[in-house]
Parts: structure tokens; sequence; C-alpha cells
DNA sequence: AGGAAAGATTCATATATACGAATATTCATA
DNA sequence: TATGAATATTCGTATATATGAATCTTTCCT
């Protein structure tokens, strides 16, 4: 029954799954950039940075809009941004306790 | 500089791109539940729930307690499943989407 | 038209993941 | 302490993913 959408929505979670991805996407919170923009501040191979924007498009996680020899992207829906916050303040919060456990262990 | 934690958040949204790990997560939103509970209520084989467990315990989306010969499982963090929710109302907005356009070409 | 800049694609390879099958561990109870 | 029920682990294999290298496409400018 609901196996389909499961399916679908694990498909759509390995989008987040690689470091440089989560990277791009957070280089996009504040607004729409160019590949080259990315490329410079992320400082991976401009291939590679390509690679993973092809991933974004596919998966509806970034539209794009031609200018001239630029392309610029951005995010397609906010709540994917507040997604990805939530996820990282699960992972924060879990760095902190651990944090904690070692200090009591001096 | 945040290189560290975009590896640590991708690393741990691999948790999510499993289609029975994202069905065992559902199954315990609303309260705890034994491996033979979410083996049978998943319809998946017992040794293969439990690896996927693993996976969830590992990870800390998931606690566990034991009580006698059973173990008892559930989600460790609310806000997993409010990032769970968030990227299925993506999933469904966009297929929805499709689904308009679908309806517009008849 | 020709060249350069911006971006995309293809391919080969290395690495990770999922799952079935078989086996092991843990606990309760007779 | 032997047995059965509940759960976990290990291993082999098939499949997916990430990346560098090389190549291609599109657009702009002269």
């Amino acid at each position: 029954m609901d196996k389909k959408i499961f399916e679908m929505h694990a498909e759509i979670c390995k989008v987040f799954t690689n470091p440089k991805r989560l990277e791009i996407i957070s280089l996009l919170r504040d607004g729409e950039k160019t590949v080259n923009d990315l490329t410079e501040l992320a400082g991976v191979p401009q291939a590679n940075v390509s690679q993973h924007l092809t991933v974004l498009r596919q998966n509806n996680v970034v539209t794009t809009r031609r200018n001239g020899a630029n392309i610029y992207y951005k995010i397609a829906n906010p709540k994917i941004l507040q997604a990805c916050d939530l996820m990282r303040e699960v992972l924060l919060e879990k760095l902190a306790e651990n944090e904690e456990l070692v200090k009591r262990m001096l």
C-alpha cells in the first residue's frame, strides 16, 4: 500500500547523502547562484559540481534559470531547507550530548 | 570548516534512504514496538528488520529498552519524525503537481 | 565564422549498501 | 540445565554511488 510512497521517499532522501550536495544546498540558502559561483564557493571541480547539480535538478530539489552563458540555480521548495535544518539540529543536539558525556569523564 | 558537519549530516541522511527503514520509522510513530511487532507489521524477514534496526540504533534514530525476551524500539528524537514529515510533504506536493500536469494534457 | 567562457555529459573505477542464508546470542521457563 | 522464543550477527553477492578525466554543447563577443 504505502510501500510505493516509502520507495519514493527513500529515493528523494538519497539526494541528501552527499556532503558536497549538502554544501551546495547550503550555499543556495540565501538566493540563486551560478555554477561558477558554486564551484568557487565550494572549492570543488566544476564537473563534479555539475554532476551534483544534475542530481539536485532531477529530483526537483533545485530549479534553474538561464541568463546568457550563465545558469542560475535555486532551491525549489523552502520546505527542503526546513527539513535539512531539522536534521542538522538533531545532529547538533547529539553532538552536544556527546560533548557533555566526554566532559563528565574527565 | 563546515565540511565536517556536512559529512556527518550526509551520514545521518543515509539512514533514510531505504524504504524498509522508513516504514519501520513510520511504524514507530505512535509508540514503541518490539522487533516481532515490526517484523509482522512490515512483512519483512526478521533478520532483515534486525539489520535495519541496527542501522537505526547506531545512528541514534531509535533507542531500545529490554523487557524480558523482548526488545522495545522507539524513536529517539521527535524532530526526526518532523523532518521525515517535511520531506514527505515535499514529495506529495510534487506528485500533486505532476498529477495536474497529466490532467491538463488530456 | 572563430575562439573563449560556462556548463553538461560520458566513461571507468573504486567504494558502499542491501539482502538472503545460515548461524549465534540472550532470556524465560520447565 | 535443556529447550524454545526473541533478537542479532556474519558472510557472500548483486547493485548503486561518487569521482576524476576527457569530451561535448551552448552562448557570447569580436
